[in-house]
DNA sequence: AGCGGTTATTGATTGAGGTGAACCGCGCCG
DNA sequence: CGGCGCGGTTCACCTCAATCAATAACCGCT
């Protein structure tokens, strides 16, 4: 039934999974949530720097953070790499290979990563016949989009200081949502990564870590960072970053 | 059957547009055709400004472009404005509404403009019974997930001049898909919302412009368009943006 | 036609953030 | 243990695009 049943991590059913609020359909009977299980794969967990798949890779599947974090980036034409996205514990991504049927980006650990691979087939299948699974699927498409929004809006009309003030915020918010604290923290991927996320260099990422510490806005210590005055960054976010 | 059959334009089914190439799932039975073309909806062309929905509205549907063009823009925490996007004929919008059921965008009609309304709903359940025109629904959310990307690349790692090129130069592309002229067009968007969309100011726009006309790329009129040297812009956008 | 408001272009100036370089701390491995 | 490389921070400098400002062109009105 169930393949290679060796406990590496904990390989739990969905009904068992601490995520799973944030990655199913709320209201699936058990039979439903049962069969959605079954097509689930958790392989082992992912060495830091080791990747999901490659952008060009054949679409498959897409996946689920189960712990740890994932980067995702796409590579254009003229060789350069952005950085579209960082996952947490309960997010899903790959769906940017659906288009095309393959990926565009390429995932990667960026810490002792396990992730949950749902193939696509055979999940538009269950879709098929379990319309609350196939309007689930969608909704989480869609909310990729809209995240993709929010940070194009990031990207297009704020400040370097507002654009790492939002992720922080951001990451707060979803490690709320795993039940962690949202004040005290540990940044998973490098300043590197971040700046480029950001459409920022490493230096003025940097400076700014070191200016919020200043303004008492968030002790930082290299990837360990505490917020200790989250209305002050909102605050910072809001005040009119136009630019039309 | 289908309501108000009043000609305003030409209410032509799916099987006579011209962009059905673009919308529409290649392979498709007569019959299967037919019942997708019995769900849409061809209003009144819609004026210049006209909105087609509002940020906050119930999602119900998704639009395709027939004739004219859109922009699409979200309203931000702190009231800014932020164009996600511009669509022209055969090109799909609305999705981002799906996920919290509620449209986080607002879609207006920079001219006059008649879109095809494509009740989600009964798409759904036509999907489902409808395997190819599942598949096709999820691809076309996919797409818009990857030009979302793009556009994140090029907010993020590219210069003025290289951000406004890129710009023209997806027009040119996707006017040549309508069969059109990609060497002299017309953009239907302000000089505001196309430096509010690329994340400029008007100014830095229109410097941009009259620095192409210079330069020999282009000969631009107001909103007239004449791409002379492709190659050359291309070069531009290439030419290493850098930013880690 | 003539007016008033919006939209576009151009110029002069400023400033945020990029660039290049130096420096520190840390882990790696010979 | 010592040299090296890498990631991160800081500094001085400079550049590109934002800002401020003035003017011109172009609507849509009555």
């Amino acid at each position: 039934m169930k393949n290679t049943e060796t406990v590496y991590t904990s390989p739990i059913s969905c009904r068992e999974c601490r995520m799973n609020t944030l990655c199913i359909p709320l209201s699936l009977r058990s039979d439903e949530l049962y069969k959605l299980d079954q097509l689930i794969h958790r392989g082992t967990p992912l060495q830091a720097r080791q990747a999901v798949f490659y952008s060009g890779d054949k679409f498959t599947s897409i996946y689920a953070v189960r712990s740890g974090s994932i980067k995702q980036f796409c590579v254009d034409d003229d060789g350069r790499e952005q950085v579209t996205g960082f996952y947490l514990p309960g997010e899903l991504f790959g769906w940017d290979g659906l288009a095309e049927n393959h990926y565009q980006n390429t995932a990667v650990a960026l810490e002792t990563t396990s992730v949950c691979e749902i193939p696509f087939d055979q999940l538009e299948q269950l879709g098929a016949s379990i319309p609350s699974i196939q309007r689930h699927v969608m909704r989480l498409i869609s909310r990729e989009i809209s995240s993709d929004h929010k940070l194009i809006a990031l990207l297009a009309g704020h400040s370097a200081h507002q654009r790492l003030a939002s992720l922080l915020l951001s990451f707060s918010d979803r490690l709320a949502q795993q039940k962690l604290s949202s004040t005290r923290f540990r940044l998973p991927m490098s300043r590197g990564e971040i700046s480029n996320y950001l459409g920022l260099t490493v230096e003025t990422v940097s400076r700014a870590f070191s200016h919020f510490q200043r303004m008492n806005y968030l002790i930082v210590n290299k990837k360990e960072i505490e917020l200790v005055d989250i209305p002050g960054l909102e605050l910072l976010i809001s005040n009119t970053g136009d630019s039309e």
